[in-house]
This record gives structure tokens, C-alpha cells and sequence, in this order.
DNA sequence: TGTTAGCACTCTTGCCTGGCGAGTGCTAAA
DNA sequence: TTTAGCACTCGCCAGGCAAGAGTGCTAACA
């Protein structure tokens, strides 16, 4: 795992050294061209094409040490060159140009963005729609995992005559509620009650905290009608706080999984989306991975069945401590450049709708 | 659109009438061997496997006549028949037999469901992923759609410095919560106040007769700390009203489509992953349907896009009155006894669970 | 009159072949 | 060091051929 315009410059500084400025011309025009067609590409392409000066002949020359390098593969003898993996990396490191969003993409990116930043939710899903647009490919993004988010508030509303719902809010804006059946009825003023007592004693409390507190031991020795009440709920109200620290998953633009050539073959069609499906695993490789933006390409990724994927994820921020993950999945054949621009600014733009929503400077 | 054991047989009778037992016999034992071969199936295969006591010259000139009929096509000359949209017909309502569930099965589904069946939501999600894991199709499943539905509670509470959360409860079960920004600080008096003039209003109102009224009027003229925060909510009180009216559509198990074999062309799985992702279309369709089990097969469909796949949709109550559907969609050639009575069980423990939530009588 | 056996016919599938084009690798000359 | 030239390799595609599956037709049989 590599970190982009950071680390990886000093990792691949040495090697690329070695290269000569011509070879890496020739490396990058390799990389951009079969980003763009997917087609294994010749050395009179490159020649023509690129402008290079100079002949096929030559090209296909250093083509060959690129090759011996590990840059390069050959799909058969008589094929044009494809990158590979490492070929990948040197581009994303050193060679591909930084691309600038037009204005235009910008704007709607913000509009859309900080439209209605109030529900963290809803956000972080607007966010991942937002990437897959643009970058055709599917695109996720987490809620935070943040031990210490704290707890807000606590209520406990009637919702039916042995329904209630309990609702807990975070200090990092999310929201949960549960519906829960109690064995017998309720009174309004139990519920208040119980309500008011709860967040006396957990208000602010780190949730990680109350976790590791024992909760139903605490409501045992109250008010006899109070104390049955918190008998049916406490264990509901563990599972609750449990799921607000659970991070949340979206995806978005899985079928355009279907637009790229690579995955034209059925079988890793399907593998892909059930790997993808496969919420629990794929939210776990997400959050083991750095923080700021991290590209990790096809055999760099731990995972056999990503082995041909690209992953690229950046974290956000919200209030300046809570972060999230978001990102895209696609081939190693991807359009580093744009994307990574795409993804580094939905990120930024999270961070800000959040802080905007602070000050409510924006309504 | 048949319905299933009910019109059906009125409709159909005339036509089977016209074809002998021995011709029903001969169709039952390719569309079944169809069923679970997805080959076309030939006349020595009925012969033998189906034991049915007469030659395959025999089978080919009584295949020859079901053809003529419409209910067998032909992909070439010497390839095996294939049951057509007809015949399928023709099986679903005549010829195949009731499958009875495994106790084992009716047992899972029975458990699945009833297992903390207070929230509607979360019930119909589970009832989704159960028919897609029991069917190995895409199911889905939607929560009702009943103007009808009246709300039961409505809340407003605190959820940061300008910030609230805007909490409703429908008589069905169902609960939505909206957070929103306010312009300015509020007191909790306010809330309290606006919550229990709003409950006081409109408890017990149908949510679409409440739409009707001019409810940002009824709170112009009150006092006016609460005029302000009225001001504020109504807008939001409105569209939540209007998001409890819509259906949601669950979905599980897109992947199986890529086991069928019919769908192994990667073009036409796009279409089908790209139609289901449409989701308001989709509920549409979902939504016009009759009510109770209602199979559609093939150019029955009237979507262009659904012309080779067969949807089954039955109805579940709730209360003995809301009524939302579920089902499954596939190929043509599917597990049609299995399937409907897969669906038939689910629905009506649906039903059950629900009933069972009214007195808790389960916990 | 209905049923069956036999046989010719059709069509798919798999396999092999040869020609074409793209692209390389090598060599010798500039 | 660069380049032109040429032989070579390989994938791709079309055509041909044989095997196999299944039908349609006909004539014989019960």
C-alpha cells in the first residue's frame, strides 16, 4: 500500500532513476494509451501517435528492457505491450499529470453536496452516488468508526400501546432508532422518566464508554414501574449504541462494472458484485487501510479476488476529527488522473458541507 | 394477467380441452425436463425418462401437433422443443403439481419472520432475503403503499445547538425520522410545545387527508417563538408526510440472476441488473399489479425489458388491511410450483408475524 | 386408424486448416 | 546509437469436415 505524492516518491524514487527520461516517456504514453483503449499497445502506435522522434524500431528496443524491468507484459509474441502492475504505480506516482476538474463539475459537485447536510446518511450516500457518475465505476463510501463519538441525546417515544421507539443521537450527527415491543403497557411518564434518567447518566459519555458499563445492572434497584420498563429496554438500547458504532456501507454505480471490457467475462462479473455484496468483509478491508488518499493496484491489494481490481480510498473529515472512507473499485486500467482528482475533491467537499452545517452559515 | 388457481382455470379450460390427455402428459414432461435442464428436449428423452409407454415417433408427431398449437418452438430443425410462453401458461395453471414445503423450510421462514417483527421495515427486508436465498432468484419485497395509513405520533426533538429530529409514526408500523437544521436556537419548551400542538392536530388523521390541508397556515398565527420553529418544520413535516406514503423497494439476491443460464449473456444481464436498479419504475410495475398471486410469464410482461423473465408477486396483510407485495423475478424457465408456494408461505407468515406484534404475544 | 421402425435430412458443435494482419526480434547498415 | 528491413510468431477469422442429436417422412404393422 502506497500513498499517493507522499511516501511513494522516495519508494520509487531509486527505480525510476534508473530509467531514463526517454524510457519513462515511452511508460507513460504505454500507460495512457491502454488506460484509454484497453487494447495491448504496439510500438508504431507509440511512435505515431505520442510524437516520440523516434522510430518503431527504437521504441520497440526499449519496450523490451521496460518488459525485462517488469514494467511491461506480453500477452503473446506478437501483441502489442500492456502495463503492469508495477507499470501502474510508477504512473500513478511519478508520471501521470495532475488533472484539474473543470469549473462546471466543481459546482455541481459542491451544489449537491451541500444540499441538505444534515443527516450524515444521507450525505456520505449523496457522496458515493456523486463518484460513481463521474468516474463511471463503482464507488462506495463508510460512515465513521469513531470510538469516541459521544452521546447526544436519548429518547424514548410512544409508538403504539406496548410499542415504543428508542432513539439515540450522536454528537457526529447520526441518527438510530428502534421500534421495541415491551411485554405489557407503559405509562407516558415512565418513558419520560426513564428518558430524562438515561441521559442523565450517558449524555456525553463516549459510547465506546457506556458499552463497558454495566447498564442493566445500573437500572435494577430504581422505581419498581421504571426499573420493568429498563429491564425490556436496556438490552435493545446495548444493541442500539452496538450498530451506531458499526460503520455503515453505501455503493453505488455497481452495474458499470459492466462497461469495462475486463469484466465482459461473466464469471468475474459475478465474483466482482459478490464481493462487493459481501458488506461485512468489504467494509473490513476498508477500514484497514490508511488514511488519505491510498491506491493500492491489482496484485498490491491482499485480497485474491481484488487481485485484478484497482482500490482507491480517501478519508473525510467532519468537525475536524470524525473520519469516513470513500472511494471507487474498478480494473488497474483506470483513469488514475481524473479520479483520483474527483475523489480528493468529493472529500473535501464533505469536510466543508459538515462544517458549513456547524455554523448553519449555509441556510 | 392470470391469477393463479382462480380465473385461471375458466380461461384455460377450452384450450386444454382441446388437447388429449396423452398431449398434456407429453407437455407437462417438457416443460418440466425444461425446467430443470434449460436443454431443449427431445423426443427420446420423454420417452425413456418419463416412461410414458409410446415410441418417440410417437412423441415427435404428438410434438409436431403441440407446435402447430403454440405451445412448443422449434430453435432449429434438429434441435429439441421448447416450451413457449404458452405452454408455461398452461402448466402454471393446469399441469403442475402443489410442492409442498419441507417442514424444515416452512420452520426457517416461520422463525426468520417472526423474530423481531416490530419494525416493518426490517420484517419485509428479511421477507426479501429469505425468497431469494429459498429461490435462488432476485426478490424483493414492498412495504404498503396505503393512503389510508394514519399517523399515530409525531415528535420533534432536540439533536444539536440548531438542530432537530423530526420523528413520525404511522398506525402501520411504520417510522420515519427527518433531521433538520433550524436558522436560529430553539428552546426545548418550543419543541415540546410544537410536538404536542401537531399530535394534537393531527393524531389519528389519515396522512394523505393531512396533506391536503394547509398545514403552514394552521401554525401562522400562534405564538411566536413557535410561529418561527413552525415556519421552519412544516416544509419538512410535509415531505416526510409525503416519503411515509411512498413504498420502499427491498431487494436480495442480484447475483443469482448470473447462475441462470439465459442470463450468462453479459448484455442482457446489464439490462436486467439496470432495470431492477431503476427502482421507482420498478415499483411502478410492481404497484399496478392485481392483488393476491399473480404470475406473469414472458410477453405477458407488459415491459419490453421484462419479455423473457416471469415475475410472481403475491400480497401480504397486515392488520387484515395494509397490504404491500413481494415476489420474486427470473428467467421464464423457473421452479413455478416451488416458487409459489415459497412465496405463498412467506406472505402469509407475514401476515402472522404481524398479527402475533398486535397482542406480543411471542415474547 | 393409431403406432412404430427405419432412414434421410438438417442443424449444431467441435476441430482443424490456411490466410491475413499486427507486432515483435534480430541483424546489418547508416 | 539509431534505423530499415525482413523473417517469424501469434491471434483471429472463415471455411470445411465429421460426429452427434433430433427431427420429418414414409411405409409397414397391429
Amino acid at each position: 500500500m502506497f500513498s499517493w505524492r507522499s511516501n511513494s516518491i522516495c519508494i520509487y524514487g531509486r527505480i525510476s532513476m534508473q530509467l531514463s527520461e526517454r524510457k519513462l516517456r515511452i511508460l507513460q504514453a504505454i500507460v495512457a494509451d491502454f488506460i484509454l483503449s484497453a487494447e495491448p499497445v504496439g510500438s508504431r502506435t507509440i511512435s505515431k501517435k505520442y510524437e516520440m522522434g523516434i522510430s518503431p524500431a527504437t521504441i520497440r528496443n526499449e519496450m523490451s528492457d521496460l518488459e525485462e524491468l517488469g514494467f511491461l507484459t506480453h500477452p503473446h509474441t506478437s501483441a502489442g505491450r500492456v502495463p503492469s502492475d508495477k507499470a501502474y504505480r510508477l504512473y500513478v506516482n511519478r508520471l501521470m499529470e495532475r488533472y484539474e476538474l473543470p469549473e462546471r463539475e466543481k459546482k455541481s459537485i459542491y451544489e449537491k453536496l451541500t444540499q441538505n447536510a444534515v443527516e450524515l446518511e444521507k450525505t456520505i450516500r449523496h457522496a458515493a452516488n456523486l463518484l460513481s457518475e463521474m468516474t463511471n465505476l463503482t464507488a462506495f463510501a463508510i460512515t465513521p468508526k469513531q470510538k469516541e463519538d459521544r452521546l447526544k441525546y436519548i429518547n424514548i417515544l410512544p409508538a403504539g400501546e406496548n410499542t415504543v421507539v428508542l432513539m439515540l443521537v450522536a454528537e457526529s450527527g447520526k441518527i438510530k432508532n428502534m421500534a421495541l415491543s415491551l411485554k405489557g403497557p407503559y405509562t407516558d411518564e415512565a418513558l419520560s422518566l426513564l428518558s430524562k434518567t438515561m441521559t442523565y447518566n450517558y449524555r456525553g459519555k463516549a459510547i465506546s464508554e457506556i458499552l463497558t458499563l454495566n447498564i442493566i445492572k445500573d437500572f435494577e434497584t430504581d422505581i419498581e414501574a421504571m426499573g420493568k420498563l429498563a429491564e425490556s429496554i436496556m438490552p435493545k438500547f446495548i444493541s442500539t449504541l452496538e450498530s451506531m458504532l458499526d460503520t455503515e456501507l453505501y455503493m453505488d454505480g455497481l452495474t458499470n462494472i459492466f462497461s469495462i471490457p475486463e469484466y465482459h467475462d461473466i464469471e468475474k462479473a459475478k465474483m466482482f458484485l459478490e464481493m462487493i455484496y459481501q458488506k461485512k468483509s468489504f467494509t473490513d478491508v476498508l477500514l484497514s487501510r490508511d488514511d488519505g488518499m491510498i491506491i493500492t493496484i491489482g496484485t498490491e491489494n491482499a485480497e485474491d479476488i481484488m487481485k485484478d481490481c484497482s482500490l482507491i480510498t480517501a478519508t473525510y473529515h467532519i468537525n475536524g476529527k470524525l473520519v469516513g472512507k470513500l472511494g471507487v473499485i474498478g480494473p488497474t486500467r483506470m483513469k488514475y488522473d481524473k479520479i483520483t482528482s474527483v475523489i480528493e475533491y468529493v472529500a473535501d467537499n464533505l469536510n466543508a458541507a459538515f462544517s458549513l452545517t456547524g455554523g448553519n452559515e449555509y441556510e
